[in-house]
DNA sequence: ATGATCTGCGCAAACGATTGCATGACCGTA
DNA sequence: TACGGTCATGCAATCGTTTGCGCAGATCAT
């Protein structure tokens, strides 16, 4: 609309040349001056409404103070808080970021690759990545990268994640104390690190506590979603009559898992207990408050833009690979000492009719 | 990091100059060119791996296709859904979105404007103006603004709002036909174009069924949270004890209010209605089940997007100012008929003993 | 007084693309 | 054969900043 003051006018104005100008406005070269002349460019340039291109400063240094932060979907409650611990790390340090949504789909994460790119982002914060990302490791050799909330393992690239193994292990523990001896595991996705992981840590605990098929379950959901877990959960309850705890590797599944067993006309936690992983926003609110593990949203996602930012400041700086955020459990109302053998019989029962008339 | 492969590349292993490889990649000049050498310089440019610069291009064209949008705070549940929709338009057209919180703190919005304009932005969507933005006209004179979800009324800026009287008005009339007579209502705060129409709509409703003070209580939060929710609804029932039913000027207030009901050692809805504005994400799973009115938060945001590209792409084309989406009710589970007499006055003697003791 | 060193600022070339204008080849027509 | 008109491509300026280099004047030591 209106054309905007440019350094050249704000030097015609002053009567110096316009690198004078673009030195008595940067920080950094603004000792290579004497003070007057400092104090008058600035004193002009704002008296004139001055506002600095960073697009052609960006051309020229090849730096546009900007990055990029790639979720796989900001209506899942899970990332806005990430994206807002980014946001209080980038923003003072002077950056600002470009939010793109992956959908977890390969080939949309590719485009938004490129338009994070042709865009000339200094660097890109990836809580999308897939566990055998294909791009990421070309791209890493663009710009600086750093993963949060979930990794490619082996890649090299720096990342921040949540102590799943701890928390798994931490809630197995918490079910073992409770009474479980036959615990079910609704899986996360085998593409995100965060479904692996959760499950190794899930079948290590169990070994460690002396719990093993048939004393465990596993049923692996597809995406982690509500409908995932109360499918998960039907499958999982259906195949293992004896399970009495299903802990589930995130908070969606857990919610519809809490469902499924709502569907079978049993309750939680007194029929069966739930536990969840994340204790996303508003989780303390639903029903019957599900207990979980507590990850730090904020500061996974403030870690990794500091992380980020020592990397694009300093491209030789070491950076630890894996930076691991600690975990720990909300107590909450969805464990219950297992019911002893009734409850269970009458459930099985009752599913098997269900399927009949289905 | 590895420097990239630019025009003048493509140029030299194709033997043209660089204005026909420029030409030769864009759309609307492709047709001045020979159709062998663009298939032969699009070919070379794929193999080499060509990646337009935009920060080099939007300096000559002075278009970034990049669109600013501005948000109180992402980890507001109402907002997501919204950015999502606005993002469902602005990605396919080629546009790429900044997204910014402002916490609503006008210095930091001041700020923002400028981080967007700095980076020169095509168009700005501000989903967090208050109701007499001081920056908004001036900035509305650099770059092509649409509002969503607020306006600010007589500005002359497009806005994509919800229908926020007719929401009311119906939630009046639901609880009316419910029996109540005395109806609280918790507004937003004043600054915001959402807590004001909605007021204002109640007292309407409100007039129009023939409710008047003492009949009608009405208490002003000073933001959407559920503290605020609480402490206004406390407030209510202390100064009104009639007050049978309370309508909130959004959700969040809602649950807050629920909160106090609870506290007071009432139900509800069996001793107080409470209703709510926004249908935000979990609601639905959050005990009792509010009442609620829903709006289209992917739809404002799409639609606030699509009308921002038109004033982008024909600046002279003419634009609705004000855009209404259409809301509706969603019934679930916190609106019962008023009580009579005594759970009322038992209330209000609790809350009085209640105060003796603080 | 001479040359060396320092200070403060201007000059001009980048950065990578776009685009109005110029140019040369080729065609058809008179 | 010469001339006007297309058509396809090249030339060079431009967008707003940054930054290496150079130059003039001042300061200092010898």
């Amino acid at each position: 609309m209106k054309k905007s003051v440019t350094i050249k006018d704000v030097a015609r104005e002053t009567g110096v040349h316009v690198a004078t100008v673009s030195r008595a406005l940067s920080p950094n070269a603004r000792a290579l001056l004497s003070a007057e002349v400092v104090a008058k460019i600035r004193e002009t340039a704002n008296a004139m409404g001055y506002r600095p291109n960073r697009i052609a400063a960006g051309l020229r240094t090849r730096r546009t103070m900007t990055v990029g932060v790639m979720i796989p979907d900001i209506t899942n409650t899970l990332f806005p808080p990430i994206v807002r611990g980014m946001e209080a790390a980038l923003e003072p340090a002077g950056y600002a970021s470009i939010l793109v949504n992956t959908d977890n789909d390969p080939d949309r994460e590719a485009r938004l690759f490129d338009v994070l790119l042709q865009r000339g982002v200094d660097g890109i914060i990836d809580a999308a990545v897939t566990h055998m990302d294909p791009h990421l490791e070309r791209i890493s050799r663009e710009v600086p990268i750093v993963t949060a909330n979930r990794m490619v393992e082996g890649s090299g690239i720096p990342s921040v994640i949540n102590d799943d193994a701890g928390g798994i292990r931490m809630m197995m523990q918490k079910l073992h104390d409770a009474g479980h001896r036959n615990i079910g595991h609704i899986a996360g996705p085998e593409d995100l690190s965060t479904g692996i992981q959760r499950r190794e840590a899930f079948e290590a605990a169990a070994q460690g506590l002396d719990l093993k098929v048939p004393g465990t379950a596993m049923v692996v959901a597809e995406r982690f979603n509500e409908d995932e877990g109360s499918r998960c959960a039907l499958s999982a309850l259906d195949k293992s009559p004896d399970v009495t705890a299903l802990l589930c590797a995130n908070d969606r599944l857990a919610i519809g898992a809490i469902d499924a067993v709502a569907s079978l006309g049993l309750k939680c936690p007194e029929d069966i207990s739930v536990t969840g992983f994340n204790d996303i926003p508003f989780l303390d609110m639903i029903p019957p408050g599900l207990t979980t593990v507590q990850i730090l949203q904020f500061d996974v996602g403030r870690i990794a833009a500091e992380i980020l930012l020592k990397r694009m400041t300093e491209p030789d700086a070491r950076v630890p690979e894996t930076t691991i955020m600690p975990v720990s459990i909300i107590e909450r109302n969805s464990i219950a000492p297992p019911k002893s053998g009734r409850g269970r019989k009458s459930r099985t029962a009752k599913q098997s009719r269900r399927k009949k008339q289905g």
